[in-house]
DNA sequence: CTCTTTCTTGACCGCTCGGTCCAGAAAGGG
DNA sequence: CCCTTTCTGGACCGAGCGGTCAAGAAAGAG
């Protein structure tokens, strides 16, 4: 009935979730976008909306990857406690690229939580995902014997979630990798 | 000799950090730094070179304040681990507001650090200063006695380190607190 | 008082920002 | 084949950006 788009929406979302990700909402311009996403200005506004939906949009898809990949990582049967513990430190051990780009949540939680109400939500939406998601894993591994008695797996899980963010933000400086191992062998330790 | 300044610099850089902080670098703007410092343009050009110096020495001037709060509070004699366990909770407990301006060396380093150099360099100091402060205070308290055996200054102090600025990040959201005070109990049982 | 020097003020600069518009291209239904 | 509909590309928009400048005001030295 009318012409089809030329390009992959979806595709289009993967490079601005990258550019924002690496870069941070204000300081990524539209002409930034419309370089790396490869097509007209005016198609991204047709298709997203705006510079903010956008990222909105970006926000989410990047919510739903690591949240799916996270699942896989701690929902596998057999042990729990191992799941956590190489989560925790592939966190802890990244290059330094890796290290600057840091958690797209994370960098959401700074730069545009305090005054953006859906931004916001979406951190805590994230934020919850991963509590829960380690909650389940930590009650598991104590169901399983893994676990010291007298450990709450939430408040721990809770514990691991604000290291977490605290090693995406040490991570940003140049010599944050040793600080961040450390800090995750000396909370890891609070499972033994 | 010449005309003298009719604005106090201190305190026009003191105003210049609590916009910074409140709102980050790049959403905050020179018009809004003339509105909020209370004196021209040109003037501030005149004290402190460009927008990005002006950052810088608010930053500079945030890290001067707490560090010598934050070595107060530390460096008291008597028992040392009350005052570290004192300090991790003031952390943890802050009511919305506060919560939402964070860390002004937090936010820094994640919006900054990643592509400023001289930015990272004053993050990296902030949090190697933090992390020695802490790692004093442990190695008196375990020479006092207060630690259990087998524990590292060092190590904790970076564990804590690390803490400190996820409780910052969550801190963004709306219900960052429980999670922050939970995170931060859990985290001092290490003390235990 | 006058001269020199510095500070203050607000107009002004070129540029980039996010966002819109329109003319033309392409695709499918009749 | 044509007509309707949607998509594309780029020119274009006003607003706001960081930064500069020139003219006048003020203060101390002589």
């Amino acid at each position: 009935m009318a012409r089809t788009k030329e390009f992959d929406p979806d595709a289009a979302l993967q490079a601005a979730l990258e550019l924002f990700w690496q870069r941070g909402y204000e300081a990524t311009s539209m002409a930034d976008l419309v370089e790396r996403l490869g097509i007209a200005r005016a198609s991204i506004y047709a298709t997203f909306g705006s510079k903010r939906e956008l990222y909105l949009r970006a926000l989410e898809r990047y919510c739903e990857q690591s949240d799916s990949a996270r699942l896989l990582d701690l929902s596998r049967p057999g042990p729990a406690l191992p799941a956590v513990r190489a989560l925790v430190r592939r966190y802890a051990v990244t290059d330094e690229e890796e290290g600057r780009r840091g958690c797209f949540v994370t960098n959401t939680a700074v730069e545009l939580a305090p005054h953006d109400p859906a931004a916001s939500r979406r951190v805590e939406a994230s934020l919850d995902r991963l509590e829960t998601l380690l909650t389940a894993a930590l009650a598991r591994a104590a169901a399983q014997g893994e676990l010291p008695a007298g450990r709450d797996p939430r408040t721990l899980a809770r514990m691991l979630v604000v290291l977490l963010q605290g090693i995406r933000v040490v991570g940003k400086t140049a010599d944050g990798a040793p600080r961040a191992r450390d800090a995750a062998e000396q909370a890891l330790a609070l499972l033994d």
